[in-house]
DNA sequence: GTAAATTAGTTGGGTACAAAACCAATTTCG
DNA sequence: CGAAATTGGTTTTGTACCCAACTAATTTAC
């Protein structure tokens, strides 16, 4: 009920025999072997479950990165954070209306260039931002117990590595 | 031009100095030890680096694990493809209407459970995989060449045990 | 100093996805 | 058997995202 489609197969598991048409297991052919596809199911997996953890502040996942970011990196552009939180400016522009309306954040018109605006959190965005920090080293702890401490630091390194240099490579 | 807002900051490596307001350098907190953060990163990066190479056989790349599949796995129900791909039915409903449309996969109605379709691909559904299959090998020698041969095997373990362990865990 | 290029942010159009409500066929049970 | 539960697939609704086109402010170049 919770997450269903990803957790696997989902009406495995039973040990009767079925005639079901052609599957039981599926041949993943080279896929079985194929970095990308993986990222993407584990990316996905991972995504799930933290909107589960995150449910409870009512904050979605993709909000918790930009809060963070902005409590960082008090007076940032929109541009700026963009480009730190891998999405398109445009994308920013809902979530920022979002967490404005919702007293979140600041978004200040600078001065000294009128285009763009300075964002900063307000003390209930603060507040907001350590609950989401709670869930986050949870939900973190937990992808550190399946990845197991020993290869988390290359693991790290390696997601780092594949988001900056592909794409570019040739 | 290609992917720009993910390749990272995007407006650096400039050497003159700037006034420009607050980042020039980003602060990542804790998100920089993140891991489903980088997760999110990489397999976005990977992902588009990925849109770039199947451009040229004009189908996205969405596509390509449902029709890789299906080539495996004749005869497979819709069900049973979505469980394998990690996306929900109703994902897949109009993908494969698409496929079909294109004249790449065919879906017949099986006469012992009228409910379902069995998937297979057409003689031109053959061949678009073996094109892609080209493209998505270019690009995971690409990300083979960043990963480094020696780690491959085990960062591909870890990103399946994620997949197939998180969000269960507790 | 003004025209052209660039930059910050928004808008509009389109894709990919999930969740829930739904329909029809099928299985289970009383 | 026939009602209830289950299952395969579609529809509807809503979110997250990108890209290309746009506006306004600013910088560059002549």
């Amino acid at each position: 009920m919770k997450q269903d489609s990803l957790s696997r197969s989902a009406e495995a598991d039973t040990a009767s025999p079925r005639k079901n048409a052609a599957n039981e297991h599926v041949d993943f052919g080279q896929l079985a072997n194929w970095v990308g596809f993986h990222l993407r199911l584990a990316q996905t997996a991972s995504f799930q479950a933290f909107v589960q953890e995150a449910r409870s502040v009512d904050l979605s996942p993709g909000r918790f990165a930009t809060l963070l970011l902005i409590g960082r990196n008090p007076g940032i552009s929109q541009t700026a954070l963009a480009a730190a939180n891998g999405r398109d400016k445009s994308t920013l522009t809902p979530i920022l209306e979002d967490l404005e309306r919702r007293g979140l954040i600041v978004r200040e018109k600078v001065k000294t260039d009128r285009r763009s605006y300075q964002l900063t959190l307000t003390d209930a965005g603060k507040k907001m931002l350590d609950q989401l920090t709670v869930c986050a080293k949870r939900h973190d702890d937990n992808l550190d117990r399946i990845i197991g401490a020993k290869d988390r630091a290359k693991f790290l390194k390696i997601l780092q590595k594949i988001a900056a240099e592909v794409g570019r490579g040739e």
